[in-house]
Parts: structure tokens; sequence; C-alpha cells
DNA sequence: ATAAATTTTTAGATTAGTCTAAATTTTTAT
DNA sequence: ATAAAAATTTAGACTAATCTAAAAATTTAT
């Protein structure tokens, strides 16, 4: 049985991992993002090491083992079940359920997860499009583009965002993109990389390269 | 801002002194419910009275300040919130509520208490026929009997029981009785005060006065 | 009313998770 | 290739919550 902090670890491990391309995650990108000292994530290293939860390698850096990861895919299916739950039955915005998930994604019955997904329908996605491992820890695997990426004239659909920060979110609210919205490249700005952009339905408006590159779309 | 520890403390507390009919509780007997030992107790009742949450006479016992009052309330307000949606929105049984819900009241969002309230349609007992306080912290004071003081010949309805174990509550499943559900009283034993009840629609059987003392009803 | 029993508190240790400061290892730059 | 810089680990300390064993206070029983 792991502890509240524990299962924080073994989740970040596992972003940090995903996000480098299965890389070896440091000591001080770990420290980073969760907020502590590099020797206080040294000392956890060494405990989650001795439960067998990750490979640890004394200054070179850690990936999960097959039990970590199975437990890492536990946590982010509560995690992202929560968070449909929040938005889809509590009508709460996209940019709030990710701090009060947090929380509940550590609650401890495997019949809670397994009831609750049903009771959401067996949501495959959460309110970032992100993908939800299945029981068994499979993740659908999703291609998508960044809207950067994206050549004017094309035509798009949004599907997620991979910047999950409340001032981010509450931006797009505000610019009127929502999960499922068509968007129609209008013109990509050669000076920097600005992109004009037609929400269907709505006006056009103009998109910064930093915001193009967190926006998702297929 | 209270831990989770000291939040069940505060409950425990809370619970205990309803129980005695507002007396000062005992070392020892939160030391019983909480499942350690006097020593930690004691110690943990010097940090909760710095804190203000309860006032503390050595070696006479405890009772809360009104703010550890407060306090306590929204946490059960809390636990029967979460154990209602459990049970009516996730099917868990009466018998499986308790166990989940004591990890949920710990998850801290006012947001997410009001807006489960709402969801569920702002309930007034929980699935054990307990009452949920309001957001302000009123409980709907209500009056019950015991089975066990009910006379022969006499109509009552299920109205909740004083004991929440697993065992009882599956015992009372087997026999037949919900929430709700109208009673006759036939007959009494003398000699050891059990009970014969009719429930409505079903046969006739015989309660220990053991079962009954814990049975409510009005 | 005082001795015995019970309850409660104190003293001192332990564990998980954190910290700062110092030591060590690895990487980078010349 | 070696010195400087950066990253990581170790050492030692702190807090919350717990424990056991011993001391102190209260209650009970004669």
């Amino acid at each position: 049985m792991q502890t509240f902090t524990e299962e924080n670890y073994l989740k970040t491990i596992h972003a940090l991992s995903a996000q480098s391309g299965g890389e070896w995650v440091t000591t001080n990108a770990l420290a980073d993002s969760t907020l502590t000292r590099a020797a206080s994530v040294s000392d956890m290293l060494k405990r989650l090491s001795e439960k067998q939860l990750i490979h640890y390698q004394k200054y070179r850096g850690v990936r999960l083992t097959e039990e970590g990861e199975r437990l890492a895919l536990k946590i982010i299916r509560k995690h992202r079940l929560w968070e449909v739950f929040l938005a889809e039955k509590l009508q709460f915005g996209w940019d709030e359920v990710h701090v009060i998930a947090e929380e509940l994604e550590h609650v401890k019955s495997e019949r809670l997860v397994e009831k609750l997904d049903a009771f959401l329908g067996h949501p495959q996605f959460d309110p970032h499009g992100d993908p939800i491992p299945d029981a068994a820890g499979n993740m659908p695997a999703l291609q998508y583009r960044k809207l950067s990426e994206i050549l004017a004239g094309q035509n798009v659909i949004m599907t997620g965002v991979s910047e999950h920060t409340p001032a981010f979110l509450q931006h797009l609210d505000k610019s009127g993109f929502t999960l499922g919205c068509r968007l129609r490249v209008q013109e990509i700005n050669a000076f920097d990389k600005s992109v004009s952009v037609q929400i269907e339905g709505l006006q056009t408006l103009f998109v910064s390269h930093e915001v193009a590159k967190n926006l998702l779309v297929k």
C-alpha cells in the first residue's frame, strides 16, 4: 500500500517520463514538479526503489518498474474519471477540475473506481481531452497535432490541450474554444508565427504561437 | 487548516459527545474510538487545544469549542453527502458507503460540497437515516424511538439505525428491513424481550432485543 | 481516610516526509 | 585533461503522529 505522497511521485515520474518520450527522469525535474527540494526527492527515490516501484540509479535518474507503471496508471485513471465527474455531473469548469481531482484520485476503493466509470458511461477522455486508461491500464493511443503545426487553409477539430493551468484554460474559454469545436486556420503570421483562426459559428481571432502550441487538434 | 487526523479527532469527539448527551469526552473513550493509545490521544488533545478547537482540562476530558463544532459539522455534512452519492448514484449498499465516505469526507473544496449537495437534490438524510447538516451547520432535529420501546400492536415506520457496522446492516438486508418500510409490532417476548415484527408486504419475523434497540422508528 | 485500582499524562523513541548545508559525482568548458 | 559549474546525494535536524514504559492524578473501595 502506498502513501498519498508516494502515489504523487509515481504519477509525476510517469508524466515526466511520457513528456520526455521515455527518458530517465532526473532528480531536479522531480523536485521542480513536486515543489520540493532535490534532497527530499533523493530520499523518496530510495524508498520507492526499495519498494520496487522504480528503477533507480544514483546520479543517473529513475524510471518506473512494471508495478510502478501499473500503479501510476491506476492513479491517472482515477484522476481523469473524477475530472469527468466534476465537469459533467457537477458542472465545474475545465479550469477547476484538476485541483479537486488531485485529492479525489487518492481515495482507495477499486469498486468505487469501477462504479464511477460505469456511472459516467465509460468515458474515453477527460475534460482536457486526455485519454483515460481502462481498468487494465490500457490507454487509448491518440494521435494529434498541435495547432501551431497546421497549415493555412486547413480545417481541424480541437481535441485537447497540452497546458492545464487555469489561466490558459480560462483564456481559451474567453476566446470561445471548446473541446470538439471546428477550426479553420486562415493565415499564419510569418513574423511571430501567430495564427488567425476561425472558430466555426464564431468570429475569427488571433492566437499567439505560444497558445497555438498548446492547442491539440486532429 | 486541519490535517486529516485532526479532522478525525474532531469528528470522533463530536460523535462521543452527542452519544453521551453533551458530556465531556474522556481520553480513553477517544483512544477506543480512534484505535490509538491514550498517550497518543493526550498528545493530540494538547495540539487541538492550542488551535482552540477544543476545551481541554487535563485529567477531566474535552469538549468542542464553537469553532471545533463548526468544523466537525462540516466534516459530518461531507461524510453524509458522499454516502448519499455512493448509495443513490453508484448503487453501493448501505453497508458499504461508510468506509469509502471516511476518505471522501476529507476532500477540501467548499464548492465541491455545495455542488454535490445540489446534484443530490439537497438530501436531508443519509442512507442510514442520519440527518445531514446544512451549509450553516444546522442539523434537522429528529425525534425517533427505538423499535425496542414500541408496544405490541403498534404500527411504525423505520427511519434509521443506531448501529452502522456492515454485519448489522447486512443482517437487516437479509431480513428485509429497508429505510421507510412499515412495521407492525405483533408481540414482545416477556422473557428475552425479542420482538415479533411484521414488515408490510413480507412475512412476520423475530428480532432480538439487541437488534430492536438499534432499529429506529417513528 | 487512605490504600488500591484506574485513568491520564509525561518522557523518550520511531517513522514518513520534509528541510538546509556540506560532500560527492557528473557534466561542461576551456 | 583538468578546472569550474551543475546536479545529486548524504548528514543532521525538524514536525506530525504514533508507540511503550513510567510517573502522576483521580476515582473507587474498604
